[in-house]
DNA sequence: GACACAATACTCCAATTGAGGTATTTTAGG
DNA sequence: CCTAAAATACCTCAATTGGAGTATTGTGTC
């Protein structure tokens, strides 16, 4: 199988080579310090010559993860490992969503980096246990909360019902009838919210309703 | 360190007790068959004799992602290791949902059990790679396309953005000043928006535009 | 340069909406 | 039981919106 690394610090590129080296079915096949020279080095390789698997690191001038974009992009074969200090929620965030397979901190031992070669060919991924777990923290974190925490509704039950219908793109008289009351309660309901929301059309008021959601899905 | 296991197959959680009790930190504080059966041992538990760490199968009567949700919120500091031949992504999926801060397949070795239990307590999280790497998939899966695809923007430039101020609650003559046209053109675009999107009224089309997208965030 | 399409602008009319009231009946809590 | 808030209902007037036209001026493409 055959492997390139990036890194820009030349120590840590020859070491890690020779480390992984030992293995008899892997191979290095270029040692690069910095994205560009890897990049530079994609192109101008038959495609059987292509690497198998990219430990990459992320610090260096052309940075890591761009790189990972660009590589996941033309060449699609290629499964790219992280292999870095960095153990930030949003450069783990950033690495996968730019294709990384796998994320390793520089920490672990030489077997964990070679069987994380091995196995990301067989469709696994080998994963730091402290990168896992913000991971698994990402995950479980529910959608709304990623965002911004919405306001307080001020408005009653029969008010956000009536916005909820408002968003759907109804008229009052099309409210008025699907809730059996009359077109001017409905009309006195919408003015009650325009009042709480310190708006004046319907159309703010629904996207203050959607922004902030208070409306059930 | 006190570690509970649930599987329904006796064979299975006695194995399982057998194989990590062999290491002298790891003390097998319970084995039950059954999600329930572990909700009522921990309720009699004195906080000192609580688990540290339950390895959960999830096929049983009372499913463990079931059973993950409330031992994580009763007992918060409770650590949950899914110990399971699942592997599809919703059950993954769920599983962390509810709170499970690993992600074992039952064909692991002893001491990747082990280890799992015992990085779980440092903060860590142990994944099998063939788990990992859905969850990879998952995280690096865009927002937008776990949803529907929207639907083919019709609209001009022109109307796109006045849709978009539209949306911002924003009415025609203030669109008109905004835009440094007419009242009248403003009033023209709007009706043809109308007639492409085929609605009749301005909170509609906001609405189509948000779901599909098709203004700038 | 011809042609389609987008963008601009206007008129007229009817329906809906927004803003200001007042008033009665339910509902929920103390 | 009493009271406050919510929900209901109605009135009036002005502004905005929606629907139906027509027409002129870019703009880009074949």
């Amino acid at each position: 199988m055959k492997v390139s690394i990036v890194d820009d610090n030349e120590l840590m590129r020859e070491n890690i080579a020779k480390r992984i080296s030992a293995t008899n079915d892997i191979q290095v096949v270029g040692v690069f310090a910095d994205g560009q020279y890897l990049l530079d080095y994609l192109e101008t390789c038959n495609s059987e010559d292509l690497p198998d698997v990219i430990l990459m690191d992320i610090e260096m001038p052309t940075n890591g993860i761009y790189t990972t974009g660009i590589v996941k992009s033309k060449f699609t074969s290629i499964d790219i490992i992280m292999l870095t200090v960095f153990d930030d929620d949003n450069t783990i965030y950033e690495a996968i969503k730019a294709g990384a397979l796998g994320y390793l901190l520089k920490e672990e031992p030489s077997e964990t980096i070679i069987k994380a070669i091995q196995d990301i060919k067989n469709g696994g991924s080998i994963i730091s246990p402290s990168i896992a777990r913000k991971i698994i923290r990402f995950v479980a974190t529910p959608e709304q909360s990623k965002k911004s925490k919405p306001a307080e509704n001020p408005l009653t039950k029969r008010e956000v019902e009536i916005l909820g219908l408002i968003s759907n793109g109804h008229t009052n008289p099309q409210i008025a009838e699907k809730l059996f009351i009359s077109y001017e309660t409905v009309r006195k309901h919408v003015r009650n919210i325009y009042e709480k929301l310190q708006v004046s059309n319907r159309t703010s008021a629904a996207k203050r309703a959607i922004d902030n959601r208070w409306l059930p899905e």
